[in-house]
DNA sequence: CCAACTCTTGACAGCGCTTTCAACATCTGA
DNA sequence: TCAGATGTTGAAAGCGCTGTCAAGAGTTGG
């Protein structure tokens, strides 16, 4: 294991105080050119990277960006990943992702590790962390959180209106004359889910219909919760021809239930997801969806990040959700 | 913004040296119980956590792990990076995951960050980069590859066999009757994609049946490259009965092809993947694949990067592919 | 021609921690 | 009782870098 240089190796080769090559390097103060020329090519002939971590005790800036997140194979937030790799590309900093399961201990335990390597600041991917705690680390370190509010710090979180979403996805199949629809919703601990559920209930009051609670049943967000609960609705009743699913594996998981009783989509059963994975737009058939741009909100959580590291704080920014059109909803056929 | 705790702090409060806080906190040597207590108070009545930087400075290790993956979006990658996190949970040491896009000279930028933070391992997750690049990396520190071989490192990969893989799904095919299978590859220049075509065609030799040509597509790994190259040979020719898809997310493409075109999956057109991702448990039919475990690649990679940092090499590790059966494909019949 | 500047540069302290070394305090056993 | 062994502790140097400070060289202008 060859050692690697110092900047100290650089700046005896090139006949030069290690303060000047480091100032070089920042580009910090105006170098004669002679000098900087031997340092370059003392660099160059060393194979000289300067230690970050040197730097960032230096300096007390850590360049790293932690992201707290759920779950590093997560689909939708691997799309908020992306933003956020390519919102901080070229910025210097990078980010380091450490996963909390939706369990706010391990959540904490993450921010603990993110902490313990000084990052200059925090994103937090939806979670269950308590607002308090978040609003007191707050104080000490630039913060902002996707996809779950925390009240008073509103001007630090990228947010998209699940309840907005929800209705969305609801008009469209209550305008395609769906009267009788089926939510599978996500864990009940879940404020996505409740925001979307809340949406749900809403846009069945706009068209004036009564809230059936035996419609609605709990999954986990996930395909297998979404094949559960469909199955256990399929065996109880067989009224509803549409179903609204909490989230695209919500539906792809009820989609399998409906394949394997052999019921149609879209001609005798109407689905609905929520997210707009890439894989939404390959299901069979192709699945209409409420679109939450997860891209662009990770791009949006990087740039808010490296604005308030400038110190600047930005005005909340809101993306919204969108209907994403495709082919696994019909109008209501009288049978 | 308040100022984080240091050890000398802690030295401070509790009346003793720095050294005896250190030592405390590695259990390096015996400290008497009374200045342990008083210490212990001490730290947790500041909330006194080390700088992680600091502590690598010092000892010159950072404690990270950096991981050169493609995408970090990945859903066969994610699978094992979810492998590498719980392999790494509790060692100290903690993953970095930069994204490489398939490119040489990016994922060489990747490696360049990692090695700049000054990372004590490095896995690296397939990719373009040149073998010798890897094996001088490798002298100086500690390498593991995943899903890529390189030549002198076979000791520090986690392989498996990916013509192995492929002839398992073909013969499954070729078992039901199968003859004029097509095969949807992935790009000629990733040498995942190379082996699997060696497999298709090593298994259509073993069943004595002369290569066509004309019945393969390269499509990208991604869906939409598979639905390309299905609708372009479905397009030139309907004389084939079966599809070997190159991943997955190739399969999923060219499902949708299929449906598009009224093609019947597995009635009219058998149809086998590669992967085993989480979501070919849900597609319509459910998928059958051949399986990579990738959460174990993961583990495994994490274990064998630990071993080696305690200078342990370890015999090759290999793993097999497998198949998974399930409803994409049936016995050819003759219509 | 010299005071007053302006540039460029190096010495040095310090970021927060680890680790070696030596000092001091205790404890053994002959 | 004392030499020697054993145990516990602190001082200080150093990890690789940055940033302040001051010195020395070179300029300018009255």
């Amino acid at each position: 294991m060859s050692q690697a240089r110092t900047l100290n190796d650089v700046a005896k080769i090139a006949n030069v105080s290690p303060s000047t090559v480091s100032r070089i390097l920042n580009g910090t103060a105006v170098v004669s050119s002679d000098k900087r020329k031997s340092v370059e090519d003392a660099i160059a002939s060393l194979g000289y990277r300067p230690n970050v971590m040197a730097q960032a005790l230096a300096k007390g800036r850590s360049m790293i960006i932690g992201v707290v997140t759920q779950a590093i194979s997560s689909p939708f937030y691997g799309e908020t990943f992306v933003g956020i790799e390519q919102g901080l590309a070229n910025s210097g900093y990078h980010p380091m992702f450490i996963s909390g399961h939706w369990r706010a201990d391990e959540e904490r335990e993450a921010v603990d590790i993110l902490t313990a390597r000084r990052s200059d600041a925090i994103i937090i991917l939806g979670g269950n962390l308590e607002d308090e705690y978040i609003l007191k680390m707050a104080k000490s370190l630039p913060i902002v959180t996707v996809g779950r509010s925390v009240e008073g710090l509103e001007r630090q979180s990228i947010y998209i209106s699940q309840e907005d979403g929800a209705m969305l996805g609801m008009r469209h199949l209550l305008e395609l004359g769906h009267r009788k629809i089926a939510h599978l919703a996500g864990p009940s601990t879940h404020r996505d889910s409740i925001e979307r559920l809340t949406g749900y209930k809403a846009a069945l009051a706009e068209f004036g219909i009564a809230y059936d609670p035996d419609l609605v049943l709990e999954g986990n967000f996930q395909e297998r919760g979404g094949l559960l609960a469909a199955e256990l609705l399929l065996s109880r009743r067989a009224d509803f021809t549409a179903i609204f699913a909490a989230n695209d594996q919500t539906a792809m998981g009820a989609r399998l239930a409906l394949f394997r009783r052999g019921i149609r989509v879209p001609e005798d059963m109407s689905l609905v997801g929520f997210d707009d994975l890439f894989a939404a737009g390959y299901t069979t058939p192709p699945l209409t969806t409420v679109r939450q741009p997860g891209e662009d909100m990770g791009a949006a959580a990087a740039a808010m990040v490296l604005n308030l590291l400038e110190g600047h704080l930005q005005k909340p920014t809101t993306l919204t959700p969108s209907l994403i059109l495709r082919e696994s909803t019909s109008r209501l056929r009288f049978s």
